[in-house]
DNA sequence: AGCACGCCGACT
DNA sequence: GTCGGCGTGCTC
């Protein structure tokens, strides 16, 4: 029996990450336990705290304190107890967040607001209304018989569940992934342990849930963020009772509160949504290798295009790599019209005239049309209209982004700038193309030209309401539009028979953006809107709109070649020093005035070029140089260890919280940013 | 983050 | 004379 708690308190800044040690009172000795929320007197204030240690003895980072005795206990569940505290520790420490924020990014909002809401309230804690929430009955989705790929897929899957190493599943489309998982998850539970898997967000369609219902019926548990919020607390707290065997859903789920796990699939594993973008920024991938390192259970890594990195770390030897080649069912691939977009007059229209022509046809022919545009260039560049490449960096090979203001071309990553040039250093060629594409634009030349046609827009300007995109995606699936067009929302999860072709208008545009991996995401993408077409009877067209036709990621993408990606991937970033080859962590500096912004960050790009562990790019202005009116810098750091980078950091960032330096600057630590805008 | 303590300007 | 500005310091 421990007489004092050690607690995390409910306040989240750097200044105070630390555990404040409190007596705990006899009366109250039975339900303090770890991972208990208790109300304890701090200061002159009654806050919330989350206790993350019970001690005997007075540790040495409490000598000298008067301990005070926790008031109340708000919650006595110990939830998913010694993991939780383990897993949120872990997090705070790589990641560089305070403890209370990894602690919130495991426990859903409504469940702790639902804790925290009992603070010096001494009303009795509600009954559950036991509502049931099961769902209208589901079709029934019965097992397909294997191919000896899948089996193959399927055997190391189970060695991985009994200690085997975790598995990366590189299998091309259609090759039947999903039914693979279905299989291993069936086992897992009948071995008497839970699973989980997580999709992308933009994966967790209606369609693919009713898949695992109608295969694992009522064991599946549907987690998303976007659900009721009643609902989210009531099917977390039935996981935490263990009335639910399999989590389904995003990122966020990795979280979900299984307490027996046997199985963690990852499906899409490149996506780089697995990646949180604000604190704690944690990775999915990291996460979930953590909990099935905690319970002894396998790991799949599935991609039908898997990210550099995974893929290395398998031919490392880190991952098994199980390969799916064949496609299941033998549907054939589309045909890929590649569309050179060079050369082309100032003010011509987005869509190409074969392109054009072919859009006309299917629609007299009352076929279906998808229509891609990419919109991931946020900043502006500048592209040789002659040989269709970036104007890059010299050291960095990122393109530069042009700052009209300043009539500069600048890197955001290490800073070098130069003036616009008057020749292409690639081509000797004199015509430039200022790039930025527009959804609108498109929308009103396709009116335009198929003024008959029933047109559907999906973006993130159309979808903000839930239910939305799936209210898109039935108008289109009965029929009654013709052309569906979007951005990466309609790259995956579509299957519809009646599209017979789909067109591209930007296919490279994404090897625009100032960021690595550029080349990397352009093939996953290509390779995912391509897989739309002409999976019914009639045969499928992609026309491919790009600028650049001679780049690698564009001729791999039509090949189907994935090796050929990789292998001129990896030479490069091991040239340049990228990951895989060292670890990055970026740091962000944020805040309304720009000079004091500008005067933080060079004070700490300083201070770690000091410390010699590591080498510092920048500071420089981040591409997305102006956010919410605030002024954004990074420095990116190259080093050997991501965790030894991250405490330098934390402790500098940590004391000069407690010197109340960083007024009105927000910091942010990205260990292994996935995006670097 | 909050909140008190503490030392200097214009107000019932 | 005092009400109140926000600069420092502290919270087990």
């Amino acid at each position: 029996m421990g007489k004092y708690a050690r607690v995390i308190i409910d306040i989240s800044t750097r200044a105070l990450d630390h555990p404040f040690t409190y007596l705990i009172p006899k009366e109250l000795a039975a339900s303090v336990k770890l991972g208990s929320f208790v109300e304890v007197p701090f200061g002159f204030q009654v806050r919330a705290g989350f206790v993350v240690s019970i001690d005997t003895e007075l540790t040495e980072d409490a000598q000298g304190f008067e301990i005070r005795p926790i008031s109340a206990v708000l919650d006595d569940k110990a939830y998913w107890g010694q993991e939780l505290l383990d897993l949120t520790r872990f997090m705070s420490r790589y990641y560089g967040c305070t403890w209370l924020e990894a602690l919130q990014a495991a426990i859903p909002a409504p469940v702790l607001k639902n804790i925290m809401g009992r603070l010096h309230t001494k009303r009795a804690p509600r009954r559950r209304v036991a509502k049931d929430n099961q769902a209208p009955s589901v079709p029934v989705y019965p097992a397909l018989r294997l191919t000896a790929q899948q089996e193959d897929a399927l055997l190391a899957i189970n060695e991985s569940c009994q200690g085997g190493p975790p598995v990366l599943l590189y299998g091309v489309t259609g090759s039947g992934k999903t039914e693979v998982y279905l299989q291993a998850v069936s086992q897992c539970l009948q071995a008497g342990r839970q699973a989980m898997v997580l999709v992308p967000e933009l994966s967790l369609t209606h369609q693919a849930i009713q898949r695992y219902q109608g295969r694992l019926g009522s064991a599946v548990g549907v987690l998303h963020s976007a659900l009721p919020i009643a609902e989210r607390r009531e099917r977390w707290w039935a996981m935490q009772r263990g009335e639910l065997q399999v989590a389904l859903g995003t990122r966020s789920a990795v979280f979900a509160p299984l307490r027996n796990l046997g199985l963690i699939v990852i499906d899409e594993e490149h996506e780089s949504s697995y990646k949180q973008e604000n604190a704690p920024r944690y990775s999915t991938r990291q996460v979930a290798y953590k909990r099935a390192r905690f319970h002894n259970a396998g790991l799949v890594l599935g991609s039908a295009t898997p990210s550099i990195e995974s893929y290395y770390a398998a031919k490392q030897g880190h991952y098994r790599l199980a390969v799916m080649s064949e496609r299941a069912s033998g549907q054939c691939l589309p045909t890929v019209h590649l569309l050179d977009m060079r050369r082309r007059s100032r003010g011509s229209k987005m869509i190409a005239p074969d392109l054009a022509e072919a859009i006309r046809q299917r629609i007299a022919d009352r076929q279906q049309v998808v229509l891609y545009i990419n919109r991931r260039g946020f900043s502006k560049y500048l592209q040789c209209n002659d040989c269709g490449m970036p104007i890059g960096c010299p050291d960095c090979s990122i393109p530069l982004t042009y700052h009209k203001a300043k009539g500069q071309m600048r890197c955001h990553y290490c800073g070098f700038t130069m003036p616009p040039p008057d020749i292409c250093p690639n081509c000797q060629g004199t015509n430039f193309l200022h790039g930025k594409g527009g959804t609108e634009r498109l929308l009103n030349e396709v009116a335009a030209l198929v003024p008959e046609a029933k047109v559907l827009r999906m973006d993130r300007d159309t979808t903000e309401k839930v239910g939305e995109r799936e209210r898109i995606l039935s108008e289109f699936a009965s029929g009654e539009a013709q052309i569906l067009l979007g951005t990466k929302m309609i790259a995956k999860g579509l299957d519809y028979p009646q599209v017979t072709l789909v067109g591209i208008i930007n296919g490279d545009e994404e090897l625009n953006v100032p960021d690595f991996r550029a080349a990397e995401r352009c093939f996953q993408m290509l390779t995912q809107v391509s897989g739309r077409a002409g999976r019914g009877q009639i045969a499928g067209d992609v026309y491919l709109q790009v600028y650049a036709p001679e780049q690698l990621a564009v001729q791999a993408a039509i090949n189907h070649d994935f090796a050929a990606l990789y292998e001129a991937e990896i030479q490069q970033r091991r040239e340049l020093l990228y990951p895989p080859f060292c670890r990055l962590v970026r740091v962000i500096a944020s805040g309304a005035d720009e000079a004091a912004v500008w005067e933080q960050i060079t004070a700490l790009a300083e201070y770690l070029r000091g410390q010699r562990t590591m080498t510092v790019l920048g500071p420089v202005a981040c591409p997305l140089e102006r956010l919410q009116n605030k002024y954004r810098y990074h420095v990116l750091c190259k080093c050997g260890a991501v965790q030894a980078a991250v405490d330098t950091i934390s402790d500098y960032l940590t004391a000069l919280a407690k010197r109340r330096k960083t007024e009105g600057i927000s910091f942010a630590i990205d260990a292994e940013p996935q995006s670097l805008s």
